[in-house]
DNA sequence: GTCCTAATAGTGGTTAACCACTATTGTGTA
DNA sequence: TACACAATAGTGGTTAACCACTATTAGGAC
């Protein structure tokens, strides 16, 4: 039986590379390849892969953000996610979350083969270059409320932050304005935020911490 | 006849997307690809390429030291260069050298296609994205628009930096709502601004500057 | 089963931001 | 004097953000 996978990138060139190495590996099938978060989730709850593979910086959500809200929903698919920068942040989170394969977007072909084979057998592959980049400082963070905060509104956080109105992220999540107008409101009182604004405020200041 | 080319590139896997792309162009034949500039740099003066296609971050050697030494030499090579980000500063010093394709990283599959075909025949073909990225990294540097406010306009700007709301302003500065609500309308016009809020996050962005 | 939380969606209301106008006053300057 | 511009203030309208509720559905925890 063949193993099934989406990727998602949002440069196509590379994309295209992702793509034509999977697809030399025999035993596995790639359903569906997408430019951003937004449809990687939506690929991902469709057509339950056993394994996608998402850049981390992608425009909206990014491949942690999908991961975070796929796994929060009790799915069987395994993650790989890929990102450019040796960020400490990003690694953590990602093994927070319960990624299993960690790879750095330099790396070698052959590591991109091996991280896919260990994944779709359940264990962790991380990238080879690990150590160099986990000695970097860590930033810390000021904002421990931001923990509270539940997968779906750091989502919107984030959008917030990209500028998005709450009619727009509605428009992007599919879901209604009166929700988001509802997980802003949740927001606001869990970081204990007021006056008018304070939300846009506290995103864009605080861009980066999440 | 064939027209050749030799690939440079770093990231394994974005180099293979190229190849792999390049290598559906019926009439041209990749000779060497590579994954360093000094590699870059011998395999073209040793195959003598119709095009080389440069990556410009590279290890060593950059793809634009490459372009620079190759053509100070008098050769027929053309050049095409790609780079991950939006710097006005790596466009100018391409088309300085006289690199004839200029294309990001992110850009579509059909623009590299096109790149190269319009190369080929000795003319120039930039990326799509380049009026925006050039007025971009202008914006980012300098914000030559706030020299046309006036110092009422720039002390509003100000408060709107500080959080104040407009009736906030208004009873500081002893004047009606109405009056700091016309000051915003014509900064944001001055600014060439849009979108909701998009003066206060215009205002805490670039905080510093003004 | 009950309790709690998250996510969803709705109603109804207030305020602020923004947009497009008009209009008056004062201060320069060609 | 006439023109341009800045600052002031107003009318009237739209949209978004925020606030306070209620309510349903689905999972987990006890």
């Amino acid at each position: 039986m063949k193993f099934t996978a989406i990727v998602a990138d949002d440069h196509p060139i590379f994309r295209k590379g992702l793509v034509e190495i999977l697809s030399e590996m025999k035993d596995l099938e790639i359903l569906a390849e997408v430019s951003n978060g937004i449809d990687a989730y939506q690929s991902i709850i469709a057509k339950r892969p056993d394994v996608a593979i998402l850049d981390i910086e992608m425009p909206g959500l990014s491949g942690l953000d999908v991961c975070n809200k796929v796994l929060s929903e009790k799915s069987e698919t395994k993650f790989i996610v890929l990102t450019m920068h040796r960020d400490k942040n990003f690694f953590n989170d990602a093994m927070k979350i319960g990624v299993l394969g960690y790879i750095l977007k330099d790396n070698a072909i052959t590591d991109m083969l091996l991280c896919v084979e260990s994944v779709l057998k359940g264990n962790k592959y991380v990238t080879p270059e690990i150590e160099e980049f986990l000695t970097l400082t860590e930033k810390e963070n000021d904002f421990p409320q931001l923990e509270k905060l539940t997968a779906t509104e750091k989502i919107i956080l984030k959008l917030i932050a990209e500028s998005k109105t709450s009619p727009e992220i509605a428009a992007l999540l599919f879901v209604s304005p009166n929700t988001i107008d509802n997980h802003r409101s949740n927001i606001v009182k869990k970081l204990g935020l007021e006056g008018k604004n304070s939300l846009l405020k506290f995103a864009i200041t605080s861009k980066g911490l999440f």
